[in-house]
DNA sequence: ATCCCGAGGG
DNA sequence: CCCTCTGGAT
């Protein structure tokens, strides 16, 4: 039973490769201050949206100096059209100013630190991990909760820390960050909540909940 | 469990 | 109208 979820996820592996061999983190930023001001900014919202938002954002607020001393006011309203606009704002300011103030200016490179700044949970700081440092872990958002308990590689009701480690257990270190941007693509253009392209999909076969489930 | 919260799709 | 979109803090 534990084998068979380990046959399942080679094949999620294989189909999504050969699916999204280029899938990558779709924010766009220029420095670590920017690409953590858009994760936190992708909070309930698309990543669309987003890089709609931070061209006159980052133009405004050019670095971490910037962001720290921001009239919170003034921020709310680049960001207003995203949603959650002023919890993202004042979480934006606070973030900036504790990484000058307790990291000098330099992102931390490990979880626990990084999960101490205002606004940065599990889910942004392993984004953050992964996309700026390169260093291996796996994102649990709404997708790869979605995508991972239909294909049968977790349980519906699994809390998102206990899906990222089941994710590690099955997946190669080496296929990590990889299979998380796959796994957004997959649940983003075929596998989405609500009207699942179920007909274009190649893994029906081991699919736990087929449309209209 | 609840709140924050706008935009887009069905 | 209701659901969903790369959540986090209380």
């Amino acid at each position: 039973m534990g084998q068979k979820r380990v046959e399942r996820a080679r094949r999620v592996i294989q189909e999504l490769h050969q699916m999204f061999p280029d899938a990558a983190c779709e924010l766009r930023y220029q420095s670590d201050v920017e690409l953590m001001v858009a994760i936190i900014l992708s909070a309930q919202t698309t990543d669309q949206s987003v890089n709609a938002a931070t061209p006159a954002l980052f133009a405004r607020y050019r670095n971490l100096e910037d962001f720290a001393g921001a009239n919170p006011l003034e921020l709310q309203e680049f960001i207003r059209h995203l949603g959650l606009f002023k919890t993202k704002a004042n979480n934006i300011i606070l973030m900036a100013q504790r990484v000058l103030q307790e990291y000098h200016g330099v992102f931390p490179k490990d979880h626990d630190s990084l999960m101490t700044l205002p606004g940065v949970g599990r889910k942004t700081a392993n984004v953050f991990l992964a996309e700026y440092y390169h260093i291996p872990a796996i994102a649990v958002d709404t997708h790869v909760h979605r995508v991972s308990y239909r294909l049968g590689l977790s349980m519906k009701t699994d809390s998102p820390i206990l899906v990222e480690a089941k994710l590690m257990k099955l997946f190669p270190q080496e296929e990590w960050i990889g299979m998380h941007h796959k796994m957004i693509h997959f649940g983003r253009y075929f596998c989405k909540a609500k009207k699942p392209s179920c007909e274009r999909c190649p893994m029906q076969d081991i699919c736990t909940t087929p449309f209209p489930q």
